[in-house]
RNA sequence: GCCCGGGUGGCGGAACAGGUAGACGCAGGGGACUUAAAAUCCCCUGGGAGUUUCUCCCGUGAGGGUUCGAUCCCCUCCCCGGGCACCA
């Protein structure tokens, strides 16, 4: 007998899979269709094991619903454009056009070798121009809809990538790529109006309840941070304008003592007199750079602007004062300052001396401005508000919106935090905005028969600014309206704009007259799940949403959201070595507990996500090379459910690989018995064949409902660990039923884990003498006759503690059942002497009688 | 501070709708096969105790509650991970 040989085996299916076409779809009306998208990759030149579990989780669903039946499309292909590529170029000068495809290839290979069943006719490669071209015709659709407009604005700015950044972008004040802190510039730059779509966006995620991960959902509507509140319109004294705030507290306006502006707001240089006229520049500066710089907590300071405003509901002059912490962002602002009812008022006013006013009682609480130490935020009675005094809090909040309507000094309204997505980046390794500035025209569209606007590719990469600008004949250009010479934009768009809509160019790829066929998309979409990482859960996935939103309303596709099922992964770590003297140490850098270098004891753990610098990394080529893909594969979907962080571990993997051997070798043991033989299929059995049978469907029963309905990999794969454990065990008769369930049983151990280790199984199938491909095969349905069990096995247990266990017919009534419990000579000792006070029963579990 | 997850044997993890806690795997122990080892196959493996073919007690982060019965529901608290955070 021949031993288990992965690496030839996979390599020969893996050539006649892709020959005969076998992962290839088109639509098919007729059937039902199932598209599963797995979040396609960035081409950093190899893949890792998150790549591996993301495509391996993808993997197995997309075979399952094939052979459920379902017409499934599974594509792939590469978000391409990118800085890394333009870094390499500046670094070791090979052109990010070459390095990104030949990262593309090595990378598709990689893939290829993992047995992953994708469409490769479909790959879409985000940085050809069949695809960015249809990336700038939509930027040109989004401003002809006024959904992408450009202004001045000050940005965030990563030095070290030379670009911009959404606020999305950065976390904790630092670059999401690259990890610089951020600065920032005033530039021009071209926004997406995402916010014109933020109560949508909002609302959607409570349609995807159940279907989406919580955590994303909590992740973007703290995002997207709807307040309710009011406007309220502030009259300065002695001048024509009025000031807008935003407030949520609109019940608190009696207790407005002053009025705080960002030093940032437009009217700032206006309002201010002197002493501060003179030095307001540098003093806007300082208070700008310290809230830049995102220090957890920094002082609260501001200056009196020597202007005052009127509240507008009780006619009062209130100092207009500039504050640091109000941000130009948020709101309008400005806003007013409650100092009794806001901690923040309160902290600014204790500083500079200004007046507290209480305007909310606490229920049983008597508030004194002189004795408050910190502000009262909660509900209450309303005091010193004039007509509304005496009103519980909110429902005054509601009263003084509406009389502020009538009167016109104010009115209801919703405020975001949600910011538009600045989408200009000063790199050439994107999509070309497909712009020009003309002095006489202004700024005008590319008209969409010149487009694609081309990314030049003989160009020079220097450290500091993008190619693009250096380029004459790239930004030296005619205007398409009068015909004189005009100004290309030189800005590309974020990566994240090709990323928004990929899932749509997938279902027709290779369409030239539109980004895509609408009777495609219409059949395919939505993406019925799609999986990748947490990471993206406001990013990518913010915008996809937004992204599909915007083309719906432009009439493009008629689909409301993009991904109607969404899996978030989690992350593959591994324990960290440590040597005290040479930090980070690779496996083999390690003798026993020594560190081999330097002979010093090294310290384990703890487990954290892979990486390169911490030198925890698993190399996927070196997994397949040495198990072979179904192995690897099969560990991490074993070693944890999808959604959580996976922990590899050698040991774990010898043991997915132990039991691919020991499925090999039942398959190839039971050879001889099963050659020839035609499955079992139904019927009456008795004693050890009907046990091995209902063993049999039990499994059937649990995989499709692990794999089908809770994506539980990992137990599924247990349920047929147990099954083989038990035909190892069975002591198999010679006969010609025992045969036929044999038969059935290790076809069905093959078919169950195919979606797991396509290889193997496909190997095993042909060699028990059936026709490939297992993926055209349907997957099992079990036999509900199978499971059907004559005797079964009721716990009793004695005032809820179990105290023992009785088998009985599988119709008994809960009469007999209470009879036989009661008879039982160990229930017996337990109830002696006492009486008994009721009996629950729960059919074919268990029955607890409560005595005493 | 607020909001989401999560806390179960030596370890990864099961227990799906409140009903036998610890499936399956890893690690460990024992046995079979072998001249031997590896591989393989079989058995044992939460802790404690006892009258040890069996039985009892404890046990799912801690404490309380609801219930015939709680890993699961409720309250209070502790710890870990993640997100947001001067957002008016």
């Amino acid at each position: 007998m021949d031993r288990y040989n992965p690496q030839e085996i996979e390599k020969r299916w893996q050539g006649i899979w892709e020959e005969e076409g076998l992962f290839r779809v088109e639509e098919r009306k007729d059937r039902k269709k199932y598209y599963l998208l797995e979040m396609f990759p960035y081409p950093s030149g190899r893949i890792h094991m998150g790549h591996v579990r993301n495509y391996s989780i993808g993997d197995v669903l997309a075979r399952f619903m094939r052979m459920r039946g379902y017409n499934v499309l599974h594509p792939m292909g590469w978000d391409a454009f990118g800085l890394p590529a333009e870094n390499a170029a500046i670094e070791h000068g090979v052109h990010p056009a070459r390095w990104t495809y030949e990262n593309i290839a090595y990378m598709k290979e990689q893939l290829r070798r993992m047995g992953f069943s994708y469409d490769w006719s479909r790959e879409i490669t985000t940085c050809n121009e069949d695809y960015y071209r249809w990336g700038q015709w939509f930027f040109i659709k989004l401003y002809e809809k006024g959904l992408a407009y450009r202004k001045l604005s000050v940005v965030n700015w990563c030095e070290r990538c030379q670009t911009v950044l959404a606020n999305e972008q950065v976390e904790d004040g630092r670059c999401w790529r690259c990890g610089e802190e951020v600065g920032y510039r005033e530039l021009p730059q071209w926004f997406f109006r995402i916010t014109a779509y933020a109560e949508e966006l909002l609302e959607g995620c409570e349609r995807l309840r159940g279907a989406w991960p919580e955590k994303v959902l909590t992740m973007q509507r703290n995002w997207i941070g709807r307040s309710e509140g009011a406007e309220v319109f502030f009259p300065v004294e002695g001048r024509e304008v009025k000031i807008t705030v935003f407030t949520t507290r609109p019940d608190t306006l009696y207790g407005a003592t002053f009025m705080a502006l960002s030093p940032e707001h437009p009217l700032v240089p206006d309002l201010v007199e002197s002493p501060y006229k003179r030095d307001l520049p540098s003093i806007l500066e300082s208070y700008r750079k310290a809230a830049r710089a995102r220090e957890v907590e920094y002082e609260k300071e501001g200056f009196f602007t020597g202007s005052y405003a009127v509240n507008p509901l009780t006619g009062e002059r209130i100092p207009i004062y500039v504050a640091n912490f109000v941000l130009m962002e948020y709101g309008t602002g400005a806003i007013m300052c409650v100092p009794a009812h806001d901690q923040r008022d309160f902290e600014f006013a204790k500083r500079y001396g200004l007046p507290l006013r209480v305007v909310i009682q606490p229920e049983g609480g008597e508030l004194t401005p002189a004795t408050m130490e910190e502000a009262y935020e909660g509900d209450g009675r309303v005091v010193n508000s004039g007509p509304f005094s005496g009103l519980q809090n909110r429902e005054a909040m509601k009263r003084i919106i509406r009389y502020m309507e009538e009167k016109g000094i104010g009115k209801g309204a919703v405020s975001y935090r949600l910011r538009d997505w600045g989408i200009s980046r000063q790199r050439y390794w994107g999509t070309p905005i497909p712009i020009i500035y003309c002095d006489g025209c202004g700024t005008v569209p590319v008209p969409e028969d010149q487009l694609p606007v081309i990314l030049p590719k003989d160009v020079e990469f220097r450290p500091g600014g993008s190619p693009l600008t250096q380029e004459r004949g790239f930004y030296e250009t005619t205007c398409p309206r009068c015909g004189k010479g005009a100004r290309r934009e030189t800005d590309t768009m974020d990566t994240f704009v090709d990323s928004s809509w990929y899932f749509l160019r997938y279902t027709s790829p290779h369409e030239e007259k539109g980004p895509f066929r609408k009777d495609a998309v219409e059949y395919w979409m939505p993406v019925d799940q799609y999986i990748g990482g947490i990471e993206h859960a406001v990013l990518h996935l913010l915008y996809a949403r937004f992204f599909t939103k915007a083309l719906r309303d432009i009439g493009l596709i008629d689909v409301d959201e993009p991904f109607a099922r969404l899996l978030t992964q989690g992350m593959v770590c591994k324990e960290i070595i440590r040597c005290p003297e040479d930090g980070y140490l690779l496996p083999d850098e390690v003798d026993g507990d020594r560190c081999r270098r330097c002979g010093r004891r090294v310290e384990k753990g703890p487990v954290e996500k892979m990486s390169k610098s911490k030198k925890n990394i698993v190399d996927p080529d070196e997994m397949i090379e040495r198990y072979g893909a179904d192995t690897t594969r099969l560990f991490t979907l074993f070693a944890a459910p999808p959604e959580r962080d996976l922990e590899w571990s050698d040991e774990g993997i010898e043991g997915a690989y132990r039991f691919l051997n020991r499925v090999w070798r039942l398959v190839m043991d039971s050879l001889p018995l099963i050659e020839g033989v035609s499955p079992f299929r139904g019927g009456r059995l008795d004693g050890d064949l009907k046990e091995i049978r209902y063993r049999v469907h039990l499994t059937i029963k649990r995989v499709t409902e692990d794999v089908g309905e809770r994506f539980h990999f990992n137990t599924a794969i247990s349920a047929v660990m147990e099954l083989v454990n038990a035909l190892y065990q069975w002591d198999k008769g010679r006969d010609d039923l025992s045969r036929s369930v044999l038969r059935e049983a290790v076809e069905t151990v093959i078919l169950l884990l195919h979606p797991f280790v396509p290889h193997i199984t496909e190997e095993l199938w042909k060699r028990i003498g059936n026709t490939p491909p297992l993926l055209e095969r349907e997957w099992p349905a079990y036999d509900e006759e199978a499971l059907r069990r004559e005797r079964v096995l009721v716990v009793v247990q004695v005032n809820g503690r179990v105290r023992s266990r009785i088998e009985v017919p599988a119709d008994a009534t809960e009469e007999e059942v209470r009879e036989a419990a009661l008879s039982d000579e160990k229930v017996k000792g337990w109830i002696e002497g006492k009486g008994i006070r009721k009996v629950v029963y729960v059919p074919k579990r268990l029955i607890n009688i409560v005595a005493g």
